[in-house]
DNA sequence: TGTACATCAGTGAACGCGCGTTCACTGATGTAC
DNA sequence: TGTACATCAGTGAACGCGCGTTCACTGATGTAC
């Protein structure tokens, strides 16, 4: 039985990547450091190594939950609605609902530069183009007259531009905006964007 | 006279200030390093601190800079033109032609954050206030029945937009829209959101 | 079932390096008389 | 005009520190016979 060698390398890896998770979520990238994500996971440093070949892959496995788990929350605002203008709305709500909740992990998603060369993970591209799938749908149904190319160049203008708005709106130097006002024009844009 | 040693001084200021933005422009904030910006420049790195308390100075100074100059194109493009909606689409351009020719100079200006509880330099709030300002004008012309506040966040919202776009058309991983089709999204985007 | 060896997970001290920052010093410029 | 002292710009070796990464080692687990 090989099981238990097996079992342990998953758990160790499984809990040194939580305590990367909650090193970003305390203190964003600046606050990943080898040494205390291995203490605060119950490991030594070299065995954080035993399992991601450096910090960099650490950064990509807490970045590829992120991108999951904002999947996820889309996915979710979207079931169970049918009016494609209604679902643009609620896509856009969740997204900033998500970067609102989650502020550190949300930032270090685009924070986070690979080193040159180094091509970006493929479960992150992935992770990008299901995310534009769902702002995609409604589009496409508002304006079945799109052509391929035209429909992806709205989509990615409409996440563009909301994700612009909610970048703004976490900034210490822009706040200001109630959450109220803020929703206003947030549901301003998409309506606008979905050109009602 | 006291005036050789002042000229020299602000000679040595502004040396050390060209080579830091150079070295931005070169690489980005990652890109400096205060020894070859001293050597850059034609000091030694004990000159670099007579001008400059530590690095987040420096780095203020080259971001002051940056404004100043989007400040100026922003200013350039809307003079001579009356209609409030060209204002808008030309701001929009002159603020994604500035990205695009100035990249790592653009980046850094959102990407180097102050460490918590040092408070932004005056001169940013202001160039802030200043570009938001040149969006607030043709706004108001075609609204001018919004308040105060709605106008402040409606043209914050114009700006998190039209940036948002910008921002996600300089990144590799959305790379792909032709310049043609990236204005007539950055096009579509501001008359959306002029309301036209 | 037992023995001998191989392989694996995990350890943590030590390495190495970059890099911001300091500080005692030098020579030039300014000032007081 | 000259002298003595103060002040300034500039120097660059050295400090200090954080921190990613390595590697020889230990003990547990797996495998072959």
């Amino acid at each position: 039985m090989s099981g238990i060698q097996k079992a342990k390398s998953e758990e160790t890896q499984r809990r040194v990547l939580d305590a990367a998770i909650k090193a970003v979520e305390a203190g964003g990238l600046e606050a990943v450091n080898i040494r205390k994500i291995a203490a605060q996971a119950g490991y030594s440093v070299g065995s954080v190594y035993k399992h991601y070949a450096d910090q960099d892959e650490l950064l990509i496995a807490v970045n590829t939950v992120t991108l999951e788990r904002i999947r996820t929350v889309m996915r979710e605002a979207v079931t169970e609605i049918d009016d494609p203008l209604d679902q643009l709305k609620m896509l856009a709500r969740s997204y900033l609902e998500y970067a609102r909740n989650n502020r550190n992990l949300w930032t270090t998603l685009f924070v986070h530069r690979l080193p040159e060369g180094r091509p970006a993970p493929e479960a992150h591209i992935q992770g990008n183009i299901a995310l534009l799938a769902f702002i995609a749908a409604p589009l496409h149904k508002l304006d079945p007259g799109f052509s391929e190319e035209e429909l992806a160049a709205r989509t990615r203008t409409c996440f563009a531009a909301v994700h612009g708005l909610v970048e703004i709106s976490l900034e210490e130097r822009f706040i200001g905006l109630s959450g109220e006002l803020m929703d206003k024009e947030l549901m301003f844009l998409v309506e606008q964007l979905a050109g009602v």
